[in-house]
DNA sequence: CATTGAGTTGCGACATACGCAACTAGGACC
DNA sequence: GGTCCTAGTTGCGTATGTCGCAACTCAATG
């Protein structure tokens, strides 16, 4: 998002190049939010006489990317948007979606930021970015972590069914006094986590470090990875703590717009 | 190179409609091919000046179909694909059924799960759920793979008539040396695939790649999609493929149930 | 420092896409 | 079964929006 170009344009709705191909692709915005529309509906949407919306209709069709109900129907997204969201995909991951991201917050808050997804049982980091602290906690990136006591832990078992966070955690072992060790806490702590959207650990995995994190969700919703800000206990009191929550809960929804989640 | 003469000066092909949309969109397919490209290419590609090229993909750009590199560089399709094949699947009522018991499916097996339906003639990927590991190892999704050389492929095929089956397939490339290349082999795995009721490809596409598909069924019993397992092939040996055949015949089963099968 | 090559923008000519209105076909209501 | 009504489709002339040109900016390369 070009900083500075963009924020000028989108006060009202300023002209965006093509006439024609912006209305089209209005078009498919309006399908992907109504499911289905026909024609004059359409063209009521846009603000254009039907028969514009049928032709631009027509064009889209004609690459696959609407498709009509039959011989006469409303029309809907096709499966050439599946072709192109495929093409899309082969080079997305969340760790190149997520590195930009990482690195500006990390600037922005000075701490360590992860990206860490489920693995088996236990939480598994797949990349870091380090804060410009001198004071700097080893690289987690590769590493195994118990997922019932870290903040990234307890984002990605939100996720899943009750049944699946027993599955994948036969024991709850301590780390520190403040590890939470019985399944009643556990699933408090989780209920909690799915309904503020983030999870705070503060130590938990080992005296002295704090974690902040929050859900990366795929296109469907599902929570695919955790982004996480985390430091010295000392460094994120419960101030800074409450500073820190919304700007990770921006950057994790930034990645997981850029990965196709928002439409819902 | 399906394009690039689309709308160029001869009469082979019926006007498509809106001439600038049918542009825009044939970028969006030359993207797709090449994943990255400067405006002068894509201008070269669709024989009209830069000036137009530009115009076109910062219309694309606005609605969040193409990004750019950065600053200066080239384009590639961008996170706006992504949002509306979101909204595509989400309209598919096979996807939105099959979810919750692939996501179920995907635990228990901790392989990957997918769901496919047949497009024109390849089978086209319309959703998928990583095993284990939350992180997808490669999303196939908007993927197109040939009919012959997949278990989701052959299921397909079992769902059709000889004659149709020809049709969809002019040619039986080889991927693998076990690929099956003779219509003769193909007849009677199709055959096979109907009398047990799921298809297993050991191999066929891509060396160390097993897996076992079944069919998904609408009310009339038509084959309208297919369910499958697959992982590396020295994870699923013989056994271990014995063992999954039912559990995947379960799901796809469940699946249809939901779906009208069965129940009447 | 010049040069090249890429993306970007103002402008005028003219091709194009738009709105209009007539057409067709499915469905609903009588 | 007929008639009306709604919603998708098509021909046509014209104003509108779009395209090609050329000039510009900016980076990288020599």
């Amino acid at each position: 998002m070009r900083t500075a170009s963009l924020a000028s344009t989108d006060g009202t709705e300023a002209a965006p190049g093509v006439q024609s191909v912006d209305r089209a692709l209005t078009i498919l915005d309006i399908l992907a939010r109504l499911g289905e529309a026909g024609v004059t509906e359409i063209a009521g949407e846009l603000g254009v006489h039907k028969s514009t919306a049928f032709r631009l209709v027509a064009t889209l069709e004609a690459h696959g990317m609407v498709e009509q109900n039959e011989g006469r129907g409303k029309y809907r997204l096709g499966v050439g948007v599946l072709r192109l969201a495929g093409a899309t995909t082969a080079r997305l991951d969340v760790v190149q979606e997520a590195r930009s991201i990482c690195r500006k917050l990390a600037a922005d808050s000075g701490e360590t930021v992860n990206i860490a997804v489920l693995s088996d049982r236990s939480v598994l980091y797949v990349d870091q970015v380090a804060g410009q602290s001198a004071l700097q906690a080893h690289n987690w990136v590769g590493q195994h972590i118990p997922l019932h006591a870290t903040s990234n832990g307890k984002v990605l078992l939100s996720g899943l069914s009750s049944d699946e966070v027993d599955a994948r955690l036969p024991r709850l072992p301590s780390y520190t006094p403040d590890t939470v060790t019985t399944r009643a806490k556990l699933r408090r702590d989780l209920a909690l986590v799915r309904d503020q959207g983030y999870a705070v650990a503060v130590d938990e995995l080992e005296i002295g470090l704090t974690a902040i994190a929050a859900p990366i969700r795929n296109a469907h919703g599902d929570v695919i990875a955790s982004l996480s800000v985390s430091g010295p206990t000392f460094r994120l009191g419960d101030l800074r703590v409450k500073e820190l929550i919304p700007v990770v809960q921006d950057a994790a929804d930034e990645v997981s717009r850029r990965l196709g989640h928002g439409s819902s």
